[in-house]
DNA sequence: CAGACATTCAACCATTTGGTTGACCATTTA
DNA sequence: TAAATGGTCAACCAAATGGTTGAATGTCTG
């Protein structure tokens, strides 16, 4: 049980990192934090075909870090930036509490635990 | 100037993502939080060969996320918590989340340990 | 000096990734 | 209905990635 969710776990992060990997995809969230856009229009400041847009939308969907939704003939890409927070996450048990606050975090999982 | 600047911090933030973007990477991140290690030390617990730890070390390195040192004929790999900085600043323009956060890493921890 | 140990290098392989193009489908508009 | 618009699909390609093996390099030890 353990092992099912800790690997879904880690798929979600592969994803979610590999997706952040891509400036042309960080720049497309970025774009997308000014507001909800077309996929023509997200395509539109690239130099690169609307093809390779739609791919680049379709690993930020997958990743969960975008959601799209299609009204008449237009797909209307939205951020979802909730989607970060198991990286954001991760990045905080790896990066900060080391530096900061370690012994902190182990009585604040301890209190977790016993409250329950 | 700008340009050439945010040519280097999209590279590294590249470098970061991609490094982080990888299991194993991430789990040898996990690892080295505990204490510096010997590469041969790294490797032992995965079930690919010595080679292809190296080369991962070689990504983390190259992304600023670890340092070798060379005592002897042992290297020492040593976690440089501080690299995540970029990642972790872009991540907060995008995400718009507070430095520490508390609630998420509960939210995360009671997620795994509950099991469903 | 001769091993043994720690690590990397080099060549190779399969798979994935990021891009292209042209055809295609669905929807709106003239 | 015909044409334009918005977007994806399919096939293809080059380059990068993640792994293997076997040989090579340094360094310690008996």
């Amino acid at each position: 049980m353990h092992m099912i969710k800790l690997h879904f776990m880690n798929q979600r992060l592969d994803h979610i990192f590999s997706a952040l990997a891509d400036p042309t995809r960080r720049q497309i969230l970025m774009m997308l934090l000014e507001d909800d856009m077309a996929v023509t229009d997200v395509a539109e400041p690239f130099e690169m075909s609307l093809a390779a847009i739609s791919k680049h939308l379709g690993v930020l969907c997958v990743a969960g870090l975008i959601t799209q939704e299609r009204r008449g003939r237009v797909k209307w890409c939205k951020l979802e930036p909730d989607a970060t927070q198991s990286a954001w996450t991760w990045m905080q048990g790896f990066g900060q509490f080391e530096t900061l606050d370690l012994d902190g975090l182990e009585t604040y999982i301890e209190t977790i635990l016993k409250g329950n």
